[in-house]
DNA sequence: TGTACATCAGTGAACGCGCGTTCACTGATGTAC
DNA sequence: TGTACATCAGTGAACGCGCGTTCACTGATGTAC
């Protein structure tokens, strides 16, 4: 069956970038394939090359998808908090929560991705999309601090004990430490805030 | 030259996984091949399976090596310092260097392969060897702490915010947050010690 | 609104390539006497 | 200590396989009149 509308050719592209999303968060750059990503999104692998330039270029979108994703959960969880005090202890517990250690492909992509772009060139798509989603969530959770508006040390110790966490017990599962370093960045995070 | 002898067959195979536990730490899992590991040791890839089972096995025995690099490191580290908290200091502050974030494969095994580690099933080799890194990893730094010989929450903290930031760090190098991210880290572990 | 035709989204076979692994082979090493 | 022979570390060609990518093809879609 040749030749979709335009509609359901834009409409295959967003699959084909929403299985990858997931796909790559779950089994890395290198883990996944061309023809996987198609057909988890119910589609052959040819076509692949109509959507996207490159393998390269699908992972660097793949990567802003993914960030965005969480860029808009973090917004909803602000929208729907009292105070924003609130919405990071609500942000804070689900981050670091067995949750979402296990279910890396819906999570946080700056965590799931860090190794690989670490690997990546200097000048790659995928870094540039990475720096940017880094960007957003420590402005984000900025936001939710004492001094909105600004990127201080205290945000960026923040979000790398976060990612930092989530990472370890990630690579710890099965072993006792892993649930012990969620609990004890969650108590950490939630219960001083002193620094400042 | 076929044969060598005994211990050159054993200072070959040295070679090898001192050439693995480089480039697996630089490359990742996927990014490094059993080809390139032999010749990096200046040998042919068919005399791979004389030595290790399988990749996968060779990548298990490279990560306890790079864990082990990093023990020695910080006994060493120890062993030279006036006390407990000049280690401790000396060790973030190499560490969380712009050095360290720029030599992964001479630097903590734990940091450099959390992500790979994370993707493996649950009774891997190399998982089982990591889990056996952190452990000593967290044990090391537990006893430059407060309370030596306890494996505390604030030692897991400390652990999952130093290797957070260097992964981080390692992910947007090229990007202003880089260097920010480990400086926010270092001046955080050295300057505050509340907590307890 | 109909008709004629160019476009192009998707198919599936095929490509070159490099991977992990195997294997027949070599000849110095290690061993038995 | 010498000799005869089995062992086995290392070589390099070869294997099957799956990768990223290309391409000729199909036929409904989109467009021009």
């Amino acid at each position: 069956m040749p030749r979709s509308t335009r509609a359901q050719a834009e409409s295959n592209r967003q699959d084909v970038l929403d299985a990858a999303a997931a796909l790559v968060r779950r089994r890395g750059v290198n883990g996944v394939t061309v023809p996987e990503v198609m057909s988890a999104a119910g589609l052959t692998h040819g076509g692949f090359y109509r959507h996207f330039q490159s393998k390269e270029d699908l992972v660097a979108q793949a990567c802003a998808a993914a960030c965005e994703e969480m860029n808009q959960e973090r917004e909803r969880i602000r929208a729907v908090a009292p105070d924003a005090a609130s919405a990071r202890r609500t942000f804070l517990e689900r981050y670091l929560s067995t949750k979402h250690r296990d279910a890396p492909s819906q999570g946080c992509g700056i965590a799931a991705l860090a190794g690989d772009v670490a690997r990546t060139e200097a000048d790659s798509a995928l870094r540039q999309t990475y720096a940017k989603g880094l960007h957003d969530m420590v402005g984000q959770l900025g936001d939710l601090g004492e001094r909105p508006g600004t990127v201080d040390d205290e945000t960026l110790v923040e979000v790398a004990l976060m990612a930092g966490a989530l990472m370890l017990s990630r690579a710890s599962d099965g072993d006792e430490l892993s649930e012990r370093i969620l609990e004890a960045a969650r108590n950490h995070l939630l219960n001083n805030r002193p620094v400042g």
